[in-house]
DNA sequence: TAAAAATACTCCATAGGTATTTTAT
DNA sequence: ATAAAATACCTATGGAGTATTTTTA
């Protein structure tokens, strides 16, 4: 049974007629009617009765119509359905991400994601740079947002934005009235750093600011991870830190954000297997650089 | 999308490899790979990820198998159910009949048959022979049962069994211990007439018997149909009546069935459309024809 | 290097076309 | 007499085979 003659029969079914069918399926009469004995003698059944000038259906016929033209229906549906997930419209996303990247860059590139593919599943976890890049490597989650930089080879590297640090401190500490300050001046403070889980270049970076600024911080806390926590610490006079601009998008009484006069960066980029197969990671892709292209200003990204 | 590449890619999805696969499908594994080339060109979408030697689904891939896998099993149930319609084993048979056949013929026909195709639904009804006629012609009901003589060429017609008519007395009638009788003996007696609806023989085969008797039936009452009826009035003693020797099947007391000398006989039809189309009734008088040839002694009909 | 898929080509089965005959009204 | 389906015959698309090359592990 092909599916050609499936559709020559509802043709000939609802029209009954051959010749009217034939038009309707643009072509010519007589291989129409052979295809019809063709899937007649298949079946070894007679579909239509032709002992009158207009032909009827058989009861068999008539048992097959609506089963031929249900199976055309769900072939046109499958086809849909298997372009649908072929193009990344539908499916499931599961991405990995630090903590920090919910305060900047993700929520508006899953809106973003979200408008063009609104019926992927979307499967969001928050987790250490390690376990996003071992996640990555394994292939339980299609792509993860971390800090720079990567050096896993088999992994596609996508900067999403960088930006400088900038110094937090107590509200009333003695610098906090100043609008900028160089690094130098918190030497003798006591730094709350960050964890240096994995290969995450924050730790790297404040080290590395501080250490040409000329000196070594003093760690008063380590392995401290989410940010509310630093600022609290911050906050409570504990110490000081070195945080990625986008910090000042919590807005926490008793601490205030200053701009270094040292250079600094830190880069949050998005990571994925160079050798997937997900069309919807594709789209993601697609999505992800045509937003960083469209704005990769940071202050923009940090205002926001 | 054909048939034929469905049952390819379940063979390829399934095997995920081309050469096995092929193998499975006794042919060669270039058109093989041919045919899901132009699956997937038709689709617009990568079924196979042939990155790797071994080969994996791709989403799109791993969306159409089970898709796939149930189509080609509908399309299966769809022929063995058309099938099925076409060689009579599924479907409906309207009856129609008159009383007389539900208490000899029709009972056994029906278990012979029902036990042959056990999934067509019966459409029973106790009709006049006037209503069967018209109903067959009409096509309302695939076959009747009636009495002969039926003149109408359109249908086709098969002797179910022939009988004698029988006496019909109360017990305690003046020959009510005879075991024999001739109809001449019934002469001044008053008749219960069958009706005459229709072109009913057994109206006109007692009026003959009784004119070949040599008299004219008085009749006590007309347009009685139903035979319990008939018996009733006979038991009553308001009259006697010639009915088929089927009658004797009632067993009903102040009444007493006795042959006749005189020869008689009505014949139990069963009627349809020469030219009709339907698979199920085309089984039915097949199984018809097998059991009046396997049976035609008129006495253990009519003893059963 | 070996195993597997892709490519190149050849062949032929068959879907579809045209011309004509048969059938039913 | 006519409309419609069946039959006869021809053409050519494309499915499948064989031989070979390309690719990946």
């Amino acid at each position: 049974m092909e599916v050609r003659q499936l559709r020559y029969f509802v043709a000939v079914a609802e029209e009954l007629n051959f010749t009217r069918a034939a038009g309707r399926l643009k072509m010519a009469q007589p291989p129409l009617s052979i295809q019809m004995k063709q899937l007649e003698a298949e079946l070894g059944v007679e579909l239509f009765d032709r002992s009158r000038r207009a032909i009827r259906l058989t009861d068999a016929g008539q048992a097959l119509l609506p089963e031929a033209q249900r199976l055309l229906d769900q072939l046109d549906e499958t086809a849909a359905m298997v372009q649908r997930v072929g193009s990344g419209a539908v499916g499931r996303l599961a991405i990995g991400f630090i903590p920090s990247a919910s305060n900047s860059a993700l929520p508006p590139l899953l809106r973003s994601f979200g408008a063009w593919a609104p019926h992927v599943e979307l499967y969001l976890r928050e987790m250490t740079t390690d376990a996003i890049l071992r996640a990555v490597t394994e292939d339980h989650i299609d792509v993860g947002f971390l800090y720079l930089p990567v050096e896993n080879p088999d992994l596609e590297v996508s900067v999403v934005y960088s930006e400088p640090l900038v110094a937090v401190i107590p509200s009333n500490h003695r610098l906090a009235g100043r609008s900028r300050i160089a690094a130098r001046e918190l030497s003798r403070d006591k730094f709350i750093l960050p964890t240096r889980d994995g290969v995450s270049s924050l730790h790297t970076e404040v080290l590395s600011v501080c250490e040409r600024a000329g000196f070594t911080p003093t760690a008063v806390q380590e392995e401290v991870w989410l940010m509310p926590t630093v600022l609290g610490l911050v906050a409570a006079g504990i110490g000081v830190a070195l945080e990625p601009a986008s910090v000042r998008n919590f807005r926490r009484t008793g601490v205030v954000y200053l701009p270094l006069w040292d250079e600094s960066e830190v880069a949050l980029a998005a990571v994925w297997r160079r050798e997937h197969t997900s069309a919807v990671l594709r789209e993601f892709i697609r999505v992800l650089h045509r937003d960083t292209a469209k704005r990769p200003s940071r202050d923009r990204l940090v205002a926001s």
